[in-house]
DNA sequence: GCTTGCGTTGACGTGAGCGTCAAGGTTTAG
DNA sequence: CTAAACCTTGACGCTCACGTCAACGCAAGC
């Protein structure tokens, strides 16, 4: 199948589709006149791509999981490094939770008039998805 | 006092406070050659918008704080437009808790050899502080 | 032959909140 | 007097995952 094929199977775009292939994360067979041709596994790949960045991962974090489908194995997180994503993406969810907990209490207790004083975290802190 | 002693005690940098300025949020006198010129009013604001940001809440939506204060008020957050803002931002933080909960059991399932799927969220979706 | 709808590459734009020069003027310590 | 340490404005850089043109080639239906 064609470049807008595939991204209308997986649901995106083929600006998305040529990104990650630029990225490195997506690569394509060309026909003779230049056209990118994929197949079922490219469209495996981008669900799993998808899959990644609906936990909130980066693309950059999604590298270690093609490179374990492209080494052949079954699914993208029986890798270590894999493994290692989840888990320092699992210690972040955590954090983030902590962190929007106290956020809650303060924004519910100053709807309440009851003005306490929210601590501010000493480094930049992020959370996302 | 001038920037510098400002942005110090505020633990800011001075090109914050520029910034803030430009965005309207901070209005300084000018001394004769020019330097801006604060006083403890300025620094409470600062801090003001600092404990906003902590929350999650973007510059713009310091806005409505800023304005109450400019008001006469003695806090930001008792004019209607803050409260709103106030009860959006935990309508956000809410439905950004509820995520993560989904997520970290996605990464904890998967971390388990269990593969689930993990149902995309429909828009994108964005959870901040 | 002409239009329409695919595809290609390349380059710039987006948003948020500043960081980081650049090129100068001012004030202060020695 | 001089050098350091302030201050000024202006402009570009940064992150991230693309969106949005621009200008062009290729293929198929009428």
């Amino acid at each position: 199948m064609r470049i807008g094929e595939l991204a209308k199977r997986a649901g995106t775009t083929t600006r998305a589709l040529r990104f990650y292939e630029s990225e490195g994360l997506l690569e394509a067979q060309r026909t003779p006149n230049g056209y990118r041709e994929y197949d079922e596994h490219h469209l495996r790949l981008v669900r799993e791509i998808q899959s990644l960045q609906a936990v909130g991962l980066s693309l950059e974090d999604a590298r270690p999981f093609v490179a374990c489908l492209r080494a052949g194995h079954e699914s993208g997180d029986s890798c270590p490094d894999s493994r290692e994503v989840y888990r320092r993406r699992l210690a972040e969810v955590d954090a983030c939770l902590d962190r929007l907990a106290t956020v809650r209490e303060f924004l519910l207790a100053r709807l309440a008039f009851q003005d306490p004083c929210l601590v501010p975290e000493p480094k930049e802190f992020q959370c996302s998805n």
